[in-house]
DNA sequence: ACACGATGTATTCATTGAATGAATAGTTCG
DNA sequence: CGAACTATTCATTCAATGAATACATCGTGT
């Protein structure tokens, strides 16, 4: 429950309800996909079952009631604990990019052209990229890094792979 | 629907039933999470729906009941669409890594600790997966470069992390 | 001065997809 | 007889989207 243990982070520095929490998500983790309010409050109440937050109080002054939440002791010992463990270093790699390679080469169309093409994607996404680094936030240029270490990461995989799609139909065909 | 795609990439070959499709999908997909059969079963029936696969036939030849699918033309037209689709280039990075170096710092914590912790054991992890490659079939081993050449870019970039934590938590104190 | 629409705040609901784990049931083989 | 393999189903939870609801505020034109 990643989603859960960032919003328990956020509770840390004071109680805040759930709209409150949507806008500090994406403006604290820029480059991540926005939280929609539906989720926000879903998770609110998920961790408010596992004892890791609880209602502080219902304000109903002027403007819609808002329901402010704060992390209990419970929830401070958790986010702790998520804070220690280690990310458990890609266990399994969900690879969008090597799923259609192995199915491009199992459907008979071969690859090649595909990964030219995301190739050069990559790269229109890299420069962009760079562009906006230029004028961000710290948070931002760090998510920026991410994206883009990991952007490389991917296309050197893609040289690679380009030059070893024969091994893998061979494999296959087999 | 990524694995719904895979599925039917499996299908092009010849029509198949749930528990071939599993096996065949955790044989052509080494480094992926094994799908759950109940997963197998849920997408499968969600192609039905969608017009890209259909049941071919169902089989009582001793042993339990066998429903076997085929991809339809529709199917094979949107495997086509989704090989020719460019992966959109990371829109929005879903990174645990930088997740948890904001909440670490928004939390007061510090994330400096973390990151040698998780450097540590990216390395380590390198090394298994290296080690793992020299035996490997070409997808094991196409699986395991897309692998670590993952975890080097998560390495550089906790490197330049480390170096700009404090840029981020001027940002968060402002 | 005031009706009106746009914008912002705050939450809820219905629905779907993804994923897990356990349960069921028959077959084969030692 | 029991263990292992084949094949499917079910109950449940989490994740995620998109739309709907509802009230408040604020500027603008007449």
């Amino acid at each position: 429950m990643s989603t859960g243990h960032v919003l328990l982070g956020l509770l840390v520095e004071r109680p805040k309800h759930g709209y409150e929490l949507k806008k500090e998500h994406d403006h604290r983790l820029p480059g991540s996909r926005p939280l929609a309010y539906g989720q926000v409050y879903a998770t609110l109440q998920r961790l408010e079952r596992d004892g890791w937050a609880e209602v502080a109080e219902t304000l109903q002054e002027g403007g819609p009631e808002r329901t402010v939440y704060a992390i209990t002791d419970e929830g401070k010992a958790e986010l702790d604990g998520w804070l220690e463990r280690l990310e458990p270093p890609a266990p399994h790699v969900a690879s969008p990019l090597f799923a259609r390679v192995v199915v491009a080469t199992l459907a008979g169309g071969g690859a090649d052209g595909y990964l030219l093409r995301q190739r050069a994607a990559h790269l229109a996404r890299m420069r962009e990229l760079t562009l906006r680094k230029a004028d961000g936030t710290p948070a931002q240029v760090l998510a920026a890094d991410y994206a883009l270490q990991h952007l490389d990461a991917d296309l050197r995989w893609i040289e690679t792979a380009i030059a070893r799609l024969a091994d893998l139909k061979e494999e296959i065909d087999a």
